[in-house]
Formats: C-alpha cells, structure tokens, sequence
RNA sequence: GCGGAUGUGGCGAAAUUGGUAGACGCACUAGACUUAGGAUCUAGCGCCGCGAGGCAUGGGGGUUCGAGUCCCUCCAUCCGCACCA
C-alpha cells in the first residue's frame, strides 16, 4: 500500500492557498456570480465540535464546484458574536465579552483552516465589531426615520409623512401604525408642540418605543425568556418572576405581514418553512363583533373567524390581564377574580399555552349583549385568552370550539348547537358543514354562507367589520443587556432622539460589572459617559441578538467600507445569496427578521434585491453520541452493559473520547476524576461495554467530538468525506466514528491509482479503453447530477465505486486520472492538488476547468425492459432506443421467453411503461 | 394543544418521475498473503427454511398490473412555539 502523507499535504497546500489568495472574490463583469453562504457561528468557548462543519463542508464543495465552472464565487465566513453566553461568562468572572470573544473567535477559525475551507477571509465580518455594527445602527437609523405607506405599499422618509401632516394633517394618511393613532388636522399639526410631535410620529416609524410585557425577575434585575421561566420563578435560582409592562423598541414587522407572505412564492426555499413562516404570520380573515357591556357605556370588540357561530355565543372570555376587567368586576367576584388575574398574569405564555388539561377562569359577575339577538351573556376571564392577540377577547361558542366545549362543561356554562344534526353534548364540532339552526337571520344557510350575511348584517348596524387578522406581532427588539449593540439614541424631554451619522459607531462603554444596576437599570446604567455632551441620558437597552443577523449577507460583500455598509457597485454585482444554508430551527426567527430588513432596504432604495436569499437548504444537526457507563448505586463499581440489568444502576456520562467502539478504556477513566481513581468494574468478555444515548453536543455531556482530533487522525479530506458521506446533508443524525475507516481507506485507494507502494508515480500517457472512458464519463455525470441535487452523500458513494472499478481494471491513465482528479477536488481539495501538481501542472487545481461528460459513453445503444407477468418481473429484454409502443408489444409477445412464461396464452392486457416496464396479464 | 419533520438489515444508509428494495460504507464470518497489520486482497452477509419457497421498508387499511415512494388511519421519536379564537 502507498504513503499518504495527508497531514504534509494538507499543511502545504493551505499554507498556498492563503499565501496565494486563491479564493480571493472580488468584482468580475466578465464572470458570472456565485454567493454560497453559511449561517455565520456563535463563537462559543467549547469550540467548533465535529457538528458546525457539515453545513460549512457542503457549502465548500458547492463553492469549489462552481469555481470550476466559471463561476466567480463568493464563499465568506464570519461570526455572530454578540450573545448572552459570553455575558454569562463576564458576568462570573468579569472578563469582558469582547476579550473572551476574540479569543473564541481566533480559536474557530484555527480549527476552520483544518479543514482547508475556501474562504476568502479578506471578507470575514464580527457584528460585535464596532465597524460592522456602526451599520447596524445606521439601519436603525433608517428604520426609525421611516413610516410604511399602505398606499405605495412601502416604506417612505419620515420627512414626506411631516410634509403631508404640515399641508392635510393626518386624515388623508394610509400608514401602517398604532390602533390609538389619533385623527388630526394640518392646523392641529401645527399647534402641537414638538414632543406632542415627536409622539405622534413615534406611533408611525417603523421602529419605536412602546409597553411591552415581558416576564421581569426584580431579584435578577432583568427580562426573561419564556424558557427561562418556570411555574412563576426563574430557572436559575428560583425567582419569582412576574408579568410587567415595559417600555421596549420594537420593530414594525406586521408592515409587511402581506409582503412576507407573498413573495414566499419567488424564493426556493424549502416547503415547511415557508409553511412555518406562513404560520407565524398566521393571515386570517374574520370580522371584530362588538358587545355592550350590560347596563354601562363599556364595550368589549371580539375577533373571530367564525362570525356564523354568532347565535351560539354562551359567554365572553377576556384576557385576565385586560383593563376592562377591572372596569366591569362585579363587587362580589373582584376578589375571586383579583386573584386569578394575579396568578394568570405570573404565569409565561408558554406555560399558558401548554398546560391545556387544566382548565381555569373566573366569573367577572358582569353581562354582556350578543348584539345580534340581545342575548344576555356572561363575561369570565381566563388565562387561555392571550392580551396580544387579537383584540385579548373571545366569543367563546362551546358547540363549536373544543377549547371553549371544556371550559363550558368546567363551569356548567350553557352549550347551544348550531348546527342542524350535530351532537354537541360531549364534543365540539368544529367543521364547517350543515345547516344553521336557532340562528336568527341565519337560519338554514351553511356556516359560508352565514358568515358572509352575518358580516354583512354586522356592518349595516355598525357594531361590526370584516376583518384581516395577522397573528405575527411587532418584534421586541430591546434587551436588558451589556453585549449588544448600543441604540444610536438619546432621550430629550422623554422622547427619542437619533444620534447624528458622524457620531457613529455609538461604541459600547467600559462598565464596572455587566450586571443590572442596583436601580434596575440595564448594564449600561452603570457606565459612567453614558451622556450626551449636553447632558442627555443615552438608551441603555441593547439590540438583540438577532439585530446584526439581519443584514449580515450584504456586509460581505464589501466589509471594509466605512463609507456605506455596501458600495453600490457591489450590491449590484453580487445582489443576493444563490445558495443559503443553515438550520431550519431559525425558520421563524433569523430567516423572517433578515427578509423584513431586506425589504425595508429595498424600499428604501439601498439594496437592489427583495429577498436575500433566492435558495435555502437546512442542515441537519448533527448530534453528539454519549457514551453511558453504568454505576451499581451507593457504590462505586461500574458495570458493563451486557450485565447492568442484574444491578440496579445509575446512568454515568463519560467523556467519549474515553471510548472506542464503545469500549471504555478504563485506565483513561480511572485518571479522569479524582473519584474514580478506586473505580471497580464488572467485565463482560474482558472488556467493559458503554451504553449509548443520541443527545445534543454539549460540553455538559461529555460528547463533544473535536475536528482537530479527527483531522490529526485521518486529515481534513477524509473528515470531509466522511461528514458528507454521514447521510443527507437535510438529515439530523448522531456523530459516529465507526465509518469513517472505509472514507480513509477510500482515499488511499485513490492515491494507489497514481503511486505505488513507494510513492513511484505510476500514472501513463497510455489511451483509455472505452470501458474506462466508460467508468470515468459515468462519474461525471452522477457526481455533477448529486451535486446539484446537494445529495452529496450518494456522490461520496459512487467516488468510491469508481475508484473500485478503475482499480479493478489496473488504470493508471492520465486521461481518466487527470479529469477524475478535478472531478473529486471540491470533495477533497488536498490530496487533488497534490496530485495534480505532481502530474504536472502549475496552477492549483482550482484553476483546473470542470471536465465535460460525453454521453456516448454513458447511454447504452438501447434500453433493458424489465417484462413481468401478472405484477412479477420475469425476464429482461432489450429494445431499441426508438420507442414505438406498438412495435415492442409485438415483440414482447413474439418473444420466446415470454411465451414460455405465459405458458403460451395471450395476455389479457399489456401495459408499457415507457423506459421503465413491460407488463403482461394473463 | 398547535405547527414542522422522521421511521428501510446488527449499524450509517441507497432506491432521481410509483417499476427487480437494501447500491456504497461500517461491523461481522471464512479464506489468502504474511519476519502479526488497527495493512492488503478474495468470498459471504435482510429474516425464516435443508430445500423449493415464503416473509420483509413503524402498525393497520386503501388506490394500482405493480407502493419504501401516492391516499386514509394509528403508533413511536425528534425539533419549534406566541393556547392565534
């Protein structure tokens, strides 16, 4: 067997690439395009595990692949370094977020050169570098000075909003803003003063300043996310946590609500997230009813989508933290309901939202009037109704809604069927089908037709509209946080006010610690310049995580300018990603913010593209594999698997690199703790056998598998290949070393096709055979094939079949090795180079051009059909290529084998199948 | 509860439009070569059965000459979530 040398090899020619610029992408008219990107990582302190490159290895090989088609590609890479981890870590040890995270982020891209990616790292961009995210704050910047326009159905300057407040006031305006806008006139406008201004305008920038609720932890001093909370205490340390209104920047993302949806259709994205997406924005049309409250002027406006259940209303549910409740509370129920509001409103959504066994709610003691029969209805809460969507009211119609049936039965509230033949006692029924009954004006009409003469009714007598209803709410886009981006804003008499261009980037500032001031205030309370120079406080909330993410694809195209956060020039050039890939888990996160901001800078006239992203693929993660020892409990005897049911035991993670092939190495383990030192073990067959369990990587779990090992072990080609050859590239799936010996073994095969065991090159001038040329042009086909169908794994597969074929045949000729050489270069870059140099060429095989396949050597002279009878296939038979349905049926039956089968009779029915079966019945 | 996905040998998997299920690789078995290697080569390898043959793509049903693939239904697992009226 020949030398391999790959870890020689792999260090030299990365050292060439780098010193050579090879993958330098820079503006070429007279090349087309290619932006392949990869979700940017967060530089955590574990490192990059074996899991982050599959995406960035896929991505690779397409980049290479269209490199050697005349593409001009452009393959970046870059972080995503703002993040709560590195703020955790400061917070424990006051190291500052920036110094930890440069440390991180040099130690990826020392594991990321291993693996000898294509990056042109000219281009790399941090969003926690203040010369990327002094662009972060000028897009907010633009946001904030923005309004949308339904008329244009887009967003404008602010200015032209203040020109047209100045000569009509606002009555003539159709603009996306806040329900309580107020009607004005253009001499109001003028009256106003200029925070009543500065108020007004607020309620229509696209970004702005508004009560949101978020879970509040006083003993933490901060907000919480949902997963943070639990059962009204926070996870870490066990806070109460409650309900609290605070004023946060958001982003007016129900603008374009119809926009995302629509233009779904333009991009090639995969299906279920364009289903995820469409239901997060969750479009539905319904009507908003309104009820008088019984013997007050209070009204409560309900939405529904299911206006022709009107006659079956039983009673009204109102969010319990709506400020009607306390309004209309009956002075017998306010206890009962003070404090069912008060336990409802400690409770996160999602708690809310899971708990559906239990239900709960509490009498308000006030009646409502179903508007359209002046039916007297009871008004509960109940913490099943959320206060953000909708108008945080529901008609609740037990016969027609599941949730509304158990809540019925709980408190013995009436059930009125509505439905003609329904039976409603025990379940709802929630189809659309039959005739109404005890309807009123809508007796005898199907549910369709109800709701549009119930709308209609609705409208004539005004307590009522038909109505678009969005589920997506406005993004809150503050945090309680340290690293972030700071806002580029300042507050003057309470209102808002934008830092000027020349003052950005708005620089993070140095704090004592990164916690919450003892006031209450963010981090940045504590900063002691935190002031304009005339005195004015700055924002102290930061951007969120996702605020650098959202624009990110277009800062690669030109990271350096400190001019604009693209140059026009480049925009045009490379206008949008061609192939995006990254995770699906982003699907109604990153994916939608980043199509809303690329909108906004389209309408604003910045970018040229109105999506960003024309293809998207999800990587599967990949998983870590724990390996599992079992401890007899209260001793400290562990045993192997095979035995562990005769003891009872408890599950031990242990560090996987402790095993192979699931054998513990039990002197490594011994070592690992002091605790173990004494460890005794149960042996099956001499060996101890760990258990093992798929589970998330994580540091935690001791499963971390850390290229650098494998790549030391194997090289980064093998790890290549072998990440690929894993699966699907969509699939999630375990990380498992155990197949990684035949990808290695694969490529020393390959290398044996051009050196001996001496490393003798072996490789003739001599003219291929057809069979040969045969094997090599049937390898371009698939592969080229594969790779465009991303089915990468299977592209892995057939290399290794058609190394086993040439060397089966003894081949070592150039003119099949040379183009096969260039045919697995974007798979494994190293070796092809070596190779290809070594065969004689100056340039890197990068500059190679891709080899064409000749389909007369790939497509046979006629095709085989299949013939089967009666459903089982029989016998094979070859027919020409022409296909002339008439005449291969008569062949078929003119045939001697098919006649045997038939045993002479004629068949009842033939069916042919075009290049695929011929079928008989008899 | 809602939304999305997945389910094929001992294992990772393949089967591109419905057409001979299990390519390719791992593991395993047997053999060859061997101044022993975690090397290489050759053969075997879904399950049951001596065999002919039968059974097999999570379970059940359906469409079809023909289903891993399409439809219905149930089960299991994973991911996301803002109970979406």
């Amino acid at each position: 067997m020949s030398v391999y040398n790959f870890t020689e090899i792999e260090k030299k020619w990365q050292k060439f690439w780098k010193e050579n610029k090879t993958f330098k992408a820079d503006i070429d008219e007279s090349k087309p395009k290619y932006y392949i990107l990869d979700m940017f990582p967060y530089p955590s302190g574990a490192g990059l595990h074996v899991g982050h490159p599959l995406g960035y290895i896929a991505t690779d090989i397409i980049g290479r692949f269209k490199k050697l088609k005349g593409y001009n590609v452009l393959h970046p890479m870059g972080f995503d370094a703002f993040g709560l981890p590195a703020e955790q870590y400061a917070i424990q040890t006051g190291q500052h977020p920036a110094v930890t995270t440069e440390e991180n982020i040099a130690r990826y891209k020392e594991q990321l050169e291993n693996i000898g990616f294509s990056y042109d790292w000219d281009k790399e961009v941090r969003t926690s570098d203040p010369d990327f995210y002094k662009w972060t704050q000028w897009i907010f910047k633009q946001l904030y000075n923005s309004w949308y326009n339904k008329s244009t159905d887009k967003a404008e300057a602010i200015e032209e909003l203040v020109a047209a407040f100045e000569k009509n006031g606002n009555q003539e305006i159709k603009a996306h803003c806040d329900e309580d806008t107020e009607l004005f006139t253009a001499d109001d406008w003028k009256g106003y003063s200029d925070a009543q201004k500065s108020a007004i305008l607020l309620k229509y920038r696209l970004t702005y300043l508004a009560d949101t609720v978020v879970n509040w932890c006083p003993a933490l001093g901060t907000v919480l996310s949902n997963d943070e909370v639990k059962d009204g205490f926070s996870e870490r340390g066990g806070h109460p946590v409650e309900r609290k209104k605070m004023p946060q920047w958001n982003m007016r993302i129900t603008a374009y609500a119809d926009r995302l949806i629509n233009d779904l259709q333009d991009v090639d994205w995969p299906d279920p997230i364009k289903e995820m997406q469409k239901n997060w924005i969750g479009k539905s049309k319904g009507a908003e009813v309104t009820f008088q409250v019984e013997n007050t002027a209070h009204e409560i406006t309900v939405f529904t989508t299911r206006i022709d259940t009107i006659y079956g209303v039983t009673f009204l549910v109102l969010a319990p933290e709506s400020e009607l409740v306390e309004q209309i509370v009956s002075e017998d129920q306010k206890e009962e309901v003070t404090a069912y509001a008060t336990k409802a409103k400690n409770r996160s959504e999602r708690e809310r939202m899971s708990d559906v066994k239990t239900v709960s709610g509490a009498f308000t003691g006030a009646y409502a009037l179903n508007p359209y029969n002046q039916e007297r209805i009871p008004i509960w809460i109940a913490d099943y109704v959320l206060a953000g969507y909708g108008t945080g009211a529901v008609m609740a119609v037990p016969a027609g809604d599941q949730r509304d049936h158990d809540f019925a039965k709980h408190f013995d509230l009436p059930i009125q069927p509505i439905i003609d033949g329904t039976e409603v006692d025990e379940k709802a029924d929630p189809t659309k089908e039959g005739k109404m009954i005890n309807s009123g004006i809508l007796d005898g009409l199907s549910p369709m037709e109800a709701i549009d003469k119930a709308c209609d009714y609705a409208e004539e007598n005004g307590f009522g509209k038909t109505k678009v209803n969005f589920k997506i709410r406005d993004a809150v886009f503050g945090r309680q946080r340290y690293w972030g981006e700071p806002f580029p804003v300042y507050f003057k008499d309470d209102q808002p006010q934008l830092l000027a261009d020349d003052k950005l980037p708005l620089e993070l500032p140095p704090v004592d610690k990164f916690l919450p001031t003892e006031t209450g205030e963010p981090p940045l309370g504590r900063a002691e310049n935190w002031h304009t120079v005339d005195g004015y406080p700055y924002e102290m909330t930061t951007m969120p995580g996702w605020a650098g993410s959202s624009w990110y694809f277009f800062r690669y195209m030109d990271p350096a300018n400190d001019q604009e956060f693209a140059s026009k020039e480049a925009l045009n050039y490379w206008q949008d990603v061609d192939l995006y890939v990254g995770g699906s888990e982003h699907a109604t996160g990153h994916l939608l913010y980043s199509r809303f901001w690329t909108k906004f800078l389209y309408d604003r006239g910045l970018v040229p593209v109105k999506e960003y992203a024309k293809k998207l693929v999800n990587q599967g993660m990949i998983q870590g594999r724990s390996s599992i020892a079992y401890r007899i409990n209260g001793t400290n005897t562990y045993v192997s698997k095979g035995l562990r049911k005769e003891h009872d035991t408890a599950k031990i993670h242990v560090d996987v690199n402790m095993v192979e092939n699931d054998v513990l190495d039990i002197e490594s383990f011994k070592n690992w703790r002091p605790d173990l030192k004494d460890a005794e073990f149960i042996l099956e067959d001499g060996k101890y056998i760990c258990g093992d369990e798929v589970e998330k990587m994580s540091k935690r779990l001791y499963n971390v598998v850390n290229p650098d090992d494998i790549v030391a072990k194997y090289g980064a080609d093998t790890l290549r290949m072998y990440e690929m050859f894993l699966g699907p590239l969509e699939q999630f799936k375990p990380w498992n070393t155990h197949g990684i010996d035949g990808v290695y073994k694969f490529l020393r095969k390959f290398w044996s096709l051009y050196f001996d065991g001496n490393n003798q090159y072996l490789v003739s001038e001599e003219k291929a055979s057809p069979e040969e040329l045969k094997i090599l042009h049937k390898a371009i086909q698939k592969v080229e094939d594969d790779v465009d169908r991303l089915s990468l794994n299977t592209s892995v597969s057939h290399f290794m079949i058609t190394v086993n074929e040439l060397i089966a045949l003894k081949c070592h000729k150039k003119e099949i090795l040379e183009p096969l050489a260039i045919l697995l270069s974007p798979f494994a870059p190293h070796i092809c180079e070596e190779i290809w140099q070594i065969i004689g060429n100056a340039e890197s095989i990068s500059k190679a051009s891709y080899p064409q396949f000749e389909q007369k050597y790939v497509v046979e002279a006629s095709h085989e059909y299949p013939v089967s009878i009666n459903g089982k296939v029989r016998t094979k038979l070859s027919f020409a290529i022409d296909e002339d349905k008439a005449e291969i049926e008569k062949q078929v039956l003119a045939n001697e084998m098919v006649q045997k089968w038939t045993e002479g009779k004629t068949p009842k029915k033939v069916i042919i199948v075009p290049k695929r079966i011929i079928n008989l019945v008899v």
